[in-house]
DNA sequence: CGGATATTTGACCGATTGGTAAACATTACA
DNA sequence: TGTAATGTTTACCAATCGGTCAAATATCCG
């Protein structure tokens, strides 16, 4: 007889990590493209090339699936923000997280999704992260930034509206990305379009948030 | 026996108004709050206090549903961007573009999240509607902005890219409230952080478009 | 090898899904 | 008022949902 899941093992077996990588990969898949409920354990089950109950012997329920998931996502999603550096240059530090957070948006719309479709919802599974981790790493980075502002480096403005200025418009082209693809037509297709959206937001917020510009 | 729904009057009675208006508010609470997939006929009956079958006599499949509804909503969505007027000042028609679309985002959050529900999950019911009109109302306001930035009226940029950040931005208020409540906290309710977010925007896109802002 | 353990599967379950059929109730209107 | 059209509900359907179970199979290790 199989030892019970909750017990399992102390030590992790080679297909236990290999088939749980393959599980959470497709999950990913499945999750960011139609959101929790909209998800099924059969379509998981099928990306990942196995059968449905194959999948409930490593995850027992769709729930234990998702939340695995997020917990693998969650820290590196959040790795940008955490680079921000205080000691750093202000317009250097923005103009860097504006182009990681770019690229994330690029390299792994999935999960950019996956967070979209949770927070679009409500947030059922995740509210916990949000009111603490996230909430005390943007309050950190807040004051960093509100230090800049008081000693003049940059604009004074709200710290909390400009960081979410920067995750909206940045996930946007993942998030959005089906009408941002269908607005813009297939010219200005791959990275070209990464290109021009880059240059554009260092340009808006380099420019809104320098100090005192000279009047005009 | 009563006519077959497809082919039902010409005339609409005053009980198929009430109540086709009565379930499309059901249905845009529920869709809005779970996405196509995750809602379910049951859920919008509850809400609408109909039984299912009745829903089914006014719309006869849930798709047929989610369709009424956002033909109902896209067109008032547009509205703001519709308002872009070439003829206006460029600074005060995107510092009031900025504002209306943030007073949507305030007043009509759910029928901001049944668009991002529909984009975020590859737009399978409005695909058409993306790259039709939707594009065509994009592409002929980016014209506008491209002329003002040709006549120096503002800094040159990419007018697609303009108008996505300020979707991103706007809308980010209503489709991510959770998160942004999470993040601010009980502090900043309501009106409050309403006008930090429009302080905020405007400083941002008004002093990220300033045209060749002089040497620093 | 051989037995213990770990993995995989087909068959199945009750609940819920979107949707239908037909009886029943209400309304509009001549 | 009567009756035809419109509106509503109860009972139901097949398909799919998340999840279980026991049997079958593969793997590990002495």
């Amino acid at each position: 007889m199989a030892i019970p899941r909750a017990a399992k093992t102390l030590r992790r077996t080679r297909i236990q990590e290999e088939k749980e990588e393959q599980i959470l990969e497709a999950a990913l898949d499945v999750f960011s493209a139609r959101g929790f409920r909209g998800s099924t354990i059969d379509q998981i089950a099928e990306v990942a090339r196995m059968s449905k109950p194959n999948l409930l012997y490593y995850f027992r329920t769709k729930e234990a699936m998702h939340r695995a998931l997020i917990d693998r996502v969650l820290y590196t999603w959040l790795e940008p923000l955490r680079a921000f550096d205080a000691e750093g240059n202000p317009e250097e530090e923005i103009r860097s997280y504006i182009r990681r957070k770019l690229e994330m948006a690029r390299d792994f719309p999935r999960e950019s999704r996956l967070f979209a479709n949770e927070v679009l919802q409500g947030a059922p599974h995740i509210e916990d992260e949000l009111k603490g981790p996230l909430k005390q790493l943007v309050d950190e980075k807040a004051e960093v930034i509100r230090a800049w502002t008081k000693s003049g480096k940059i604009a004074e403005c709200d710290p909390y509206h400009l960081i979410f200025s920067i995750w909206s418009t940045t996930q946007h082209y993942a998030d959005f990305d089906v009408q941002v693809r269908a607005v813009l037509g297939q010219e200005h297709a791959g990275d070209e379009r990464f290109e021009d959206a880059a240059r554009f937001l260092e340009q808006l917020f380099i420019g809104g948030l320098r100090p005192n510009t000279p009047a005009t």
